[in-house]
Order: C-alpha cells, then sequence, then structure tokens
RNA sequence: GCGGGUGUAGCUCAGCUGGCUAGAGCAUUAGCCUUCCAAGCUAAGGGUCGCGGGUUCGAAUCCCGUCGCCCGCUCCA
C-alpha cells in the first residue's frame, strides 16, 4: 500500500524495480525501465497470464508477431483515422479541449467523425447564429479543431528523415492488429478452428499528450492481449466467460475481490461494440478505481476491415454446417506495466514488530515473488559457513531465481528479501556444518528455512530444499 | 500547447543578505565484530550545485536566457 504514486516510484527506484529512463540525461518523461527484480516480477506475471490463457486452455495458442507492420494495417484498422484527438484551443485561457465533447454541448455527437467534418459542423454551426464558447472563460476566440495522432511514426527503411504519407510506417499502437494479421495462418498451419483464441504479450506504442502516473500511462507500454474467435452466436456466452475467468486470475493471485470490479465504457473505441474494464483500487492513486485490463466485443471490424483492404479472405467455412462467416472476435487486453504498479502496490504492507520496530514486506504471491530463495551464511567471518551456504546457493541456483547474501547481519539480510518480496531465506548456521560449540549433531546437513510471512523458521534437510520451495512457488 | 511548481551526492536536505578545498544524515562498498531478525566500530567511494551567458577580484547564492522533471487541462492498456 502506497499513499501516492511518487512514494510508490521512488520505492520502485530505492528496490530495484523500476527506473525513469535516462536518467543520466535527465529523464525521459513517460518512459521508465525494469530493474533486476521488476523485469522478473514482469516475467512471472506474464508467465501467470500465459498459463491461465493459453497454458491451461486447449483452444489457445501464443503468438509473438512483430513491432511494425505493413503501414496498410493501420489504415484497415481505422487507427490512422480515427485513433485521434481533434483538439480546440482556447486562444484566451489557453485551455485545451477535444473537440468532440465541446460539440456535444451544442447537441452535436462528433465522436469518431474525421477532422474535416468537425470543422465543418464549427462553421455552419456559425452561419446558423451559434458560435461556439470556452466552456472555461466564455470567450469566443477559438482555434480550428487539430488532429493529435496517438499513432508513433518511424522512418523504418526510408532512405531519407522524410517522413512523407508515402513512406511512413507506424510502430503498433496495439498489439491485437498482429494476431489478426496472423488469423489464417494459425487456421492454416496449427488445426485451431473457432471457436479459439490467439494471445500475444508485446509492447505497444502510443503518442500520449501527456504520459503521466509513473508506469500506470506510459508511452511505450507492454501489453497481454487475447482475441477470440468465434462464431457471432456465440459472442455474448464467451464474453460472459472471459469476464469471469479474467477477474478470477485477478483474484487467484491474491487481490481481494472487494479492490476490483468491472466499470463499463459508456463511449466506446471505434472497434468496440461493448467493453468493459477490469478496475483494481489503487492506493497509490488515492486509493481510486482505475484500469488495469479492458474486455471488448469487437465484432467482426478488424478482420473483415483487414479482408477489405488487403483482399484476403479472413473468413472460416464450418465443415459440419457448411456455413462461411467471419468469426467475431472477444478480446482482453491487460497493461502489463499496470499490473506490475498493481501487484506492487497491493502486496506492500509495512508491520508493526513486538519489538516496536516496523518490517516492510512484499507480501507477493509466491508465484510472482522476483527471487524464490535467498542463501546466507549466518556469519561472513567464518570461511566454512561461506564455503556450505555456496554450495546450498548453486543447488537452489539451479532451480530458482535465489540471490546469496553475507552483508551485515542475518537480520538486515532478512529485512532486504521481505522487502522485495522473497518467500523463502536459508540460512546456513553450525548445526548444518555439524561442527561448533552446544551443535546438535542431529542438524548436521540440515538449514534453517525462514518464512516472509509468519518469520517462522523451520528446519529442512538441504537433500530436500529444492523439493520445499518448488512446492510453495509453482 | 497553456498555466503552476521545481532543479545541490543514490535518497532526504543544509549551505542566510556573494567569500576557506560545497556539507550532514541515511544508503552503498571494504575491514573488524556478530551463533538467527535493520546493533556497534573504522575507513572509502560518490557532486562540472540542470545547462548557457552576464555582473563581480570572487557566483550554488545576484541578473538574463534555456532545458529537464512534477502537477492541472486532454487521453487510456
Amino acid at each position: 500500500m502506497f499513499n501516492s504514486i511518487d512514494t510508490i516510484a521512488a520505492w520502485a527506484k530505492a528496490t530495484g524495480f523500476i527506473y525513469p529512463s535516462s536518467e543520466i540525461y535527465g529523464k525521459f518523461a513517460g518512459v521508465y525501465d525494469y530493474g533486476f527484480y521488476g523485469t522478473l516480477l514482469k516475467k512471472n506475471i506474464e508467465q501467470a497470464w500465459i498459463k491461465n490463457v493459453v497454458q491451461k486452455r486447449k483452444d489457445m495458442v501464443l503468438i509473438d508477431s512483430a513491432i511494425f507492420m505493413h503501414p496498410m494495417t493501420w489504415k484497415a484498422s481505422g487507427h490512422i483515422d480515427c485513433f485521434d484527438d481533434p483538439q480546440i484551443d482556447c486562444k484566451k485561457c489557453k485551455a485545451r479541449h477535444r473537440a468532440d465533447n465541446l460539440l456535444e454541448q451544442y447537441g452535436v455527437n462528433a465522436d469518431k467523425m474525421p477532422i474535416d467534418e468537425i470543422n465543418g459542423i464549427i462553421a455552419d454551426l456559425k452561419e446558423k447564429g451559434t458560435v461556439i464558447k470556452c466552456p472555461l472563460c466564455g470567450s469566443t476566440d477559438l482555434t480550428t479543431a487539430k488532429r493529435f495522432s496517438l499513432m508513433v511514426k518511424s522512418n523504418l527503411g526510408s532512405p531519407t528523415d522524410a517522413l512523407s504519407e508515402e513512406n511512413v510506417v507506424y510502430l503498433r499502437a496495439e498489439t491485437c492488429q498482429g494476431i489478426y494479421l496472423n488469423f489464417k495462418n494459425i487456421l492454416d498451419s496449427t488445426r485451431m478452428k473457432p471457436p479459439f483464441g490467439i494471445a500475444q504479450v508485446g509492447k505497444a506504442f502510443r503518442n500520449e499528450i501527456i504520459a503521466r502516473q509513473f508506469v500506470f500511462r506510459t508511452r511505450e507500454f507492454e501489453q497481454m492481449e487475447m482475441q477470440y474467435f468465434c462464431h457471432p452466436d456465440l459472442v455474448e456466452s464467451q464474453y460472459a466467460e472471459w469476464k469471469e475467468a479474467r477477474i478470477n486470475w485477478y483474484k487467484e493471485y491474491g487481490i481481494a475481490a472487494e479492490k476490483l470490479n468491472f466499470h463499463k465504457h459508456e463511449k466506446l473505441a471505434h472497434y468496440a461494440s461493448e467493453a468493459y474494464d477490469i478496475q483494481y483500487k489503487f492506493s497509490c492513486l488515492d486509493g481510486r478505481f482505475d484500469e488495469v485490463e479492458g474486455l471488448h466485443a469487437r465484432g467482426d471490424w478488424d478482420l473483415s476491415q483487414h479482408s477489405k483492404f488487403s483482399g484476403a479472405k479472413l473468413n472460416y467455412l464450418d465443415p459440419k454446417t457448411n456455413e462461411r462467416y467471419i468469426p467475431n472476435v472477444v478480446e482482453t487486453s491487460a497493461g502489463l506495466g499496470r499490473l506490475s504498479l498493481m501487484f506492487i502496490d497491493d502486496a506492500h504492507t509495512t508491520e508493526q514488530l513486538d519489538n516496536g520496530e516496523t518490517r516492510e514486506v512484499l507480501k507477493l504471491d509466491y508465484r510472482l515473488s522476483p527471487i524464490k530463495v535467498a542463501v546466507f551464511p549466518l556469519l561472513k567471518n567464518k570461511p566454512e559457513l561461506i564455503a556450505k551456504a555456496e554450495e546450498v546457493y548453486d543447488i537452489l541456483s539451479d532451480n530458482f531465481m535465489s540471490e546469496f547474501d553475507d552483508n551485515g547481519n542475518i537480520g538486515k539480510r532478512y529485512r532486504r528479501q521481505d522487502e522485495i518480496g522473497t518467500p523463502f531465506c536459508v540460512t546456513v548456521d553450525f548445526g548444518t556444518l555439524g561442527k561448533g560449540e552446544d551443535v546438535d549433531l542431529s542438524e548436521q546437513n540440515t538449514v534453517t528455512v525462514r518464512n516472509r510471512d509468519t518469520m517462522q523458521q523451520e528446519r529442512i534437510a538441504i537433500e530436500r530444499l529444492v523439493e520445499y520451495v518448488q512446492d510453495f512457488t509453482k
């Protein structure tokens, strides 16, 4: 639990989870780098998602499509025409407004309307005697509507740095287009048939006007997307099933039900016919519920559009009924950065201990913990302890992401692992060696395993360690 | 883009009206110590004071410019 986005960002940097990008050049807004623990956490979240969405199902496959796609992709998908926000600035008070929101107040639905049409309507209104005003200062001195495209451009393959309409290549604004483009390949090569789905994890890029709130909104971000292709008659039931399946995944990984909800979209994106968000109650965003995953019914919009623009037949002939149809799509799309933020925010706990001190613990589900087990020699100045601890580390690190630490004293090392959410700490002591004062010989070749949450220890034989940790973390 | 805020070590800050080699705590690293929960002792590393220009014998400090970052408007996985 963090009480602000700043405190979680500072924590993430100090602990090695997430750093601002390009810090030595003074940071680069809206972009973040994942450090050692952040990278591992992210990989584990991704793995947990793949397990839920792909591994445990017979009707799902996984792909990894390229970030660059044929420019026509974005023309077909509607992103070039619709994926921008028409802006109108007030010349007097300098406020910026969304043109469609502004026009709504004059009874005009300008949602997803091309820019020329919007300016046409404004001119028409003026002719009929209605001059639109700045809702803030009331001034009528407004600019014409201007586009602010959310698509990021690249000069890939262009001989010059000129980004003309002909040679521009876009970085993908959503990963799912790579799925649609491979729809036919999957049908042809994997024996999948509707209803089935294709999943993908990868980066997407959006030229957000303002990227803020740490990794909650970034210009470069990772999506975990699933597109489920089914007969139009099945959309409703599939949509309901996926809603259920996805929210249960959050609960399975330790998010309390009362911190989750569904939020229904009233305004829909250009591709969607129904849209719900799964929201999480972020304490670092002042306890506000905000989106971590979107579920959309996209109809046959994408496959139809790509059929139309490419000429490919993106439909399915049901061999039983002889019916040929364009499958409809149910999409789930989760933001990996947001999920990382959510899990950190949710797991971070400050505990009051009996001795009056406090302890910071990252109570992540063990499966998500970056480091599964840490190995310590009880004392740093006893070479036999160090040597034995290194032996134990070698055994564990062959199986798990592990850490070795002989710095400072044992308490400090426990706290350090608590802070990054390591479920188990293994300590090699004199009992392990079977020698020293007052040593119980029955403890030879056993170590203490200390649990992150209970702080309790138990003695485990070294040969049983791997099995022990595996049982808790798989 | 506009408005507001801000910029000295990894972090939190001190450095007042210009003046010793820019400091402290925490953190980091090394050594000593330590037989299980952030103890102690010793030492070390780390800063072109955001950047550029000006005023001055002298600028972290004053002036001008510029840039980055943060917050709001907008957007969204």
